[in-house]
DNA sequence: TTTTTAGTTCTGAATTAGAAGAACCAAAAA
DNA sequence: TTTTTGGTTCTTCTAATTCAGAACTAAAAA
């Protein structure tokens, strides 16, 4: 008897080095601005056996209250890092990590960089003219954001083909 | 007389739309996660007039104690998002948005993203393999990322040796 | 109708982050 | 030698996060 013990009170079975793994990931999407409880409920969804868990397998899988539980489910609902099915008979929302949805997020970050470039031109435009050195090496890096976020739809449309034969 | 109003008691010459700006700025570079000061620091640093700014033009301009100015400068040389240059007969120091090395700074961002990568595979590995098509969409994830990530460094050269022809 | 389910919302407490202010310090100037 | 300059470091202090616990609610089940 090695794996899969059931290492929450209630909640559903998941192995230590699953916990571990799942505290890893939570750090690493707090890093990136998740508040802890939302990264832990999105790092689960992930690494857990079963893909599916309801508001209260989440809340007793990570020993979480249900006002935290619920904060971090609508946190992460708005942020569409998961989705909810619900199945016939059955009033409680089954939550999942939005894989497939990810690709539009991950293409949407990159439209957020935009926002960057723009308010870099934003200063580059009011910026003195006394001071061309500084303002040209603005403007290539402009350029180059610029550049880098023409180029990466290009780039998803050729991951898209190759893929597409490998599936075929 | 319209515009380069002095805005600030001790601090260098800037209009307030300047000021406006530089609260817009800050306000993006916090969302990806720098500290309030710093980020009003780093976009003083690109949108005023001067381009060399010593610690106290900083700190009287932004309204920041010591402290935070001490801080936020120290802060912003560890991401190496600024530089300082030093001038002969004169111990102040010279803080400069390092806009050269952003390149390499926005080159890092993407190796950044390779640890990301990196755990979802993780969490990959040691999925059920009771769940084919959710471990299914996992893998496509993590192979268009690492796609992506591929392909960024060939990006940069080709702008590079397009920008190479554009200033001959 | 009452009870249960599946949550949400509202306090409030504990922690944390960020900045201020003051004390401090080393190097240079007077 | 003393003073000034150009900062850093060390407490507070305040404000914002984040979570728990309890009260609440709407819909469904009994």
């Amino acid at each position: 008897m090695i794996s899969k013990i059931l290492c929450s009170d209630d909640g559903i079975a998941i192995t230590k080095s699953q916990l571990l793994l799942v505290e890893k990931m939570g750090v690493l999407f707090e890093l990136s601005g998740m508040q802890p409880a939302a990264a832990r409920v999105a790092s689960l969804l992930i690494i857990a056996d079963q893909t599916e868990l309801t508001f209260d397998e989440i809340r007793a899988t990570m020993k979480l209250s249900k006002s935290a539980t619920s904060n971090a489910i609508n946190t992460l609902l708005n942020a569409k890092r998961i989705i909810y099915i619900t199945k016939p008979g059955d009033r409680k929302r089954y939550f999942t990590s939005d894989i497939k949805e990810w690709k539009v997020g991950f293409y949407e970050k990159f439209g957020e960089m935009r926002t960057l470039v723009e308010i870099y031109n934003e200063a580059l435009i009011q910026r003195t003219k006394s001071t061309p050195e500084f303002n040209k090496d603005l403007e290539q890096m402009i350029s180059l954001m610029s550049f880098i976020f023409d180029e990466i739809p290009k780039l998803f449309e050729k991951w898209e083909n190759q893929n597409q034969l490998n599936i075929k």
